[in-house]
DNA sequence: TATTTGTACGCAAACGTTTTCGCAAACGTT
DNA sequence: AACGTTTGCGAAAACGTTTGCGTACAAATA
C-alpha cells in the first residue's frame, strides 16, 4: 500500500519536472564516454576490433547505467528473436509438463525464452498456431504433434522456411530431427518382463493405427510374442480411438466377457491401465496373480491406485532438454532442416516394476 | 521425403537467379499500388483518414501479396510486443497446467502470445525470470508467487514498471490486482460438510504460516468450528513445511497416535490427503464411517484413490482466463498498477463430496 | 626512408513500421 | 467571392541496434 503511494508520488514529482523514466540505450552510453555508439555496441558484444580498456570501461558504465539492450532494435537488425516456440497437444498431462520443464530450463540456459501453445489434439488450431509462431517471429519451433498424423501438408512447407523439431509425438513422414523414446524397446521389455514372471496370455490395449507411439509399442508387443514363441490372438488385442480411463474401464469389461480370460493386460498409458485396475478390483480379480497388469508413462497415478501400477518410465526432463539442445544446435548454424542433419534420437526408458505384477510367489 | 527434396531444389534455383525470398513489406505494397508507405499503413491500421476505396484495395494486395507485418519492427516503433510473461511455481501440477491452458487460451483469443517461466518455488529464480522478462519486452506479467511471500521487496518495484496481476499463490502485501478462490469460504464449506455428516472431532493438516492459502484455509476451518462451537483443539491442527503425500502419511500417522483419535481428517492439499487415506487404508481403518477425510483442488489422484476424495473444485480455467483479462485491459489503458483500478476477485469453488465422507447412512 | 600491416575507432546506412506535420483539393457557409 | 472546414494522402523523422567501410595512427617490414 505504503510502497504504492510512495511510487505514485514519484511518478507525480517525474511529471513535474518533465522527467521521463529514461530508458538507457547506446548513444547514452557514447555520450557518457565521449565514443562513438558503434564502438559501444561492439565493447559490449565482446568485437575483437576493440581494445580491452574501452571494453572494460564500456561495460562498467553499462552496468552501472543499467542498461538494457532494445530487444526489438536488436531483432529488428539481426532478424533475430531468441525466442522458441513449443505446441504440445495437451499442457495438463503430467508427462508432457515435465518435458516443458526440460524445454525451459534448457532454453532458459542458453539465453532463448519460450512460447507455447496447445493445440487440444485439434490439426486446424495446430496449424494455426504454427503460423501465428512464425508470424511472431520465433527462431525456431518444437513440436509434439496431434494424433492424427496424417495431415502434415502444413508442416511440410515450415520445415523449410525455419529450424523444427519433434518431440514425443513425432512422425516418420516428416523429414526433420526427432526426440522421442524407444517405444518399441519399451514395450518389448514390458511384455517380456510379463512372460518372465510366468504369464501366457497377455492382452494388449492400444490405439487404432493413426497414433504414431501406438503403433511403435503394438510393434514391441508382437516382437517379444514372437520371439518367445507364444501365439497371437487378436482376441485379446484390443484398439480404441481415445485411450483414456474410461476406455480402460470399457476394455477390461470385454476381456473379462471372453471365454479364454487373459491373464495380464498391457495397457499401452496409465490411465487406461488404472481403469482397467478398478474394474478388476471390482470383480475381485487378484492382481497379478489372475491377471497381471502394466501400464506406460509412470504418471503419478500409478503409485497412487492399488496395487500400485508397474509401468515405464519415460524421462520427460531428458527429452525436452535434448530436444531444446538440437533446436538451438540449428539455429545457431542457421541449417534450416537439413536432411543431412536430421537425426533420429530415441531417450532409454526404464522398466518401473510395482505391485501390479509383482507379487507373483 | 519427396518435399523435401523438392524444397530443396526449389532453393537451390532461387539462389541460382539470386532471387531471396523476399518477405513482403509496406515499401513493397505502396510501390504496387502508387501510394505512399504512410497510407499504406493507415490502410491497413483501419485508419479515418482512409477513404474506403483504399483501404479495400490495400488490404486486397496485401492477401495477396502474403504481407505479414515486422513484429521487430512494429515492436520497435510502438513498446509494445503483444506478449505476456507468466511465472508458476511448478507447471506439472495438474491445477497449475489448467490455469495455464485458461491464460494461453484467452491470450491467443485477444491476440497475445504467452512466455512461461517455472520459479521451482525459488525466490531468487523467480526474480532473475521477473527481469530477463521484462528485458524480453512483455507488456505484462502475470504471476503465482513462491510460498515464501516473505521476499517481495523484488516486486515492488516492478509492479509500478508494468502490468502485474497475481493469481492463485497470491499475496496481500502487493498491490496489484489478485484472482484467487475464496479459500477461506472452500475450507469453510468443507469444515460444514464434515460437521453436517456428524463429526465432531476434526482435524486439519496445513502448511505453516507463510503459506498465504493455507492460512486462508485454516481461517475457514476456524470459523466453521467456532459458528458451530465446536472447540478447537491445538493437538489435531498439524504443520508442515511443505505439504505433500508422504508428509500426508506422516501427519496421518501422528493422528493416529494420540489419545483422542479425530472423526475427520481435513488435508489442504489433495496429495496430502491421498497419503493420509493411503495409510489409514493399510491400518483398516474404516472411511469415511471411523475417519473421514477430505482434500482440496479436485485433483485427477482425487478418484483414482479408494475410496475417492471428497474435495475441492478449483475452475483452472476461469481463474487463468480472468487473470489474463483484467492484466490485458490495463495493457490496452496502459494503466500500470493504480490502486484505483486494483481489485480483488474471488472466484467460486466447488465441494465436490465423494466416498471418503459420503457412505455415513 | 618508404611501404606494408595491424590496431582501434568513427561515420553512416539500414532494418520496417508508425506518426507528426503539412498540404492540396473539395466542400460548405456566409 | 471569400472564407473556413473536411477529406485524403505524402514526406520525413524517429525508434535503437548492428555492420560495412573508411581512416588515422602506430608498429613492423623492406
Amino acid at each position: 500500500m505504503y510502497a504504492n503511494v510512495f511510487a505514485n508520488v514519484c511518478n507525480l514529482i517525474l511529471l513535474f519536472f518533465d522527467m521521463k523514466k529514461e530508458i538507457t540505450t547506446l548513444k547514452m552510453l557514447a555520450q557518457n564516454l565521449n565514443l562513438s555508439i558503434s564502438t559501444v555496441s561492439r565493447a559490449l558484444n565482446d568485437h575483437p576490433d576493440i581494445s580491452d580498456d574501452t571494453k572494460i570501461k564500456v561495460k562498467n558504465l553499462a552496468k552501472s547505467m543499467n542498461y538494457i539492450p532494445n530487444i526489438f532494435a536488436k531483432g529488428f537488425r539481426k532478424h533475430k528473436s531468441n525466442i522458441i516456440g513449443i505446441i504440445v497437444p495437451n499442457i495438463t498431462h503430467y508427462f508432457t509438463a515435465t518435458i516443458v520443464r526440460g524445454i525451459l530450463e534448457e532454453a532458459s540456459k542458453q539465453g532463448y525464452r519460450v512460447i507455447i501453445s496447445e493445440s487440444n489434439n485439434d490439426v486446424i488450431k495446430q496449424n494455426e498456431m504454427l503460423n501465428t509462431m512464425i508470424q511472431f517471429g520465433v527462431d525456431g519451433i518444437l513440436a509434439s504433434l496431434t494424433k492424427m498424423t496424417k495431415d502434415i501438408d502444413n508442416i511440410l512447407p515450415i520445415i523449410d522456411t525455419l529450424p523444427f523439431i519433434l518431440f514425443d509425438k513425432v512422425s516418420d513422414k516428416i523429414p526433420c530431427t526427432q526426440i522421442t523414446i524407444n517405444d518399441e524397446e519399451a514395450a518389448f521389455n514390458v511384455v517380456e518382463h510379463l512372460i518372465n514372471i510366468g504369464k501366457k496370455r497377455i492382452a494388449i490395449i492400444k490405439e487404432r493405427e493413426f497414433s504414431y507411439n501406438s503403433e511403435k509399442r503394438y510393434a514391441g508387443y508382437l516382437k517379444a510374442l514372437k520371439e518367445h514363441q507364444i501365439e497371437i490372438d487378436e482376441k485379446i488385442i484390443l484398439s480404441v480411438d481415445d485411450i483414456s480411463l474410461q476406455h480402460g474401464k470399457r476394455m477390461a469389461n470385454i476381456l473379462l466377457s471372453i471365454k479364454n480370460r487373459p491373464d495380464a493386460i498391457f495397457a499401452i498409458t496409465d490411465s487406461a491401465a488404472v481403469g482397467v485396475i478398478q474394474t478388476l478390483n471390482k470383480f475381485n480379480i487378484k492382481i497379478p496373480e489372475d491377471i497381471a497388469v502394466v501400464g506406460f508413462s509412470n504418471s503419478k497415478y500409478s503409485t497412487i491406485i492399488e496395487p500400485k501400477l508397474t509401468t515405464v518410465d519415460q524421462p520427460g526432463n531428458t527429452i525436452g532438454k535434448t530436444a531444446t539442445k538440437y533446436l538451438i544446435k540449428e539455429i545457431e548454424n542457421d541449417n534450416t532442416n537439413d536432411i543431412a542433419t536430421s537425426k533420429t534420437v530415441e531417450v532409454k526408458t526404464q522398466l518401473i516394476i510395482r505391485e501390479s505384477t509383482f507379487k507373483i510367489s
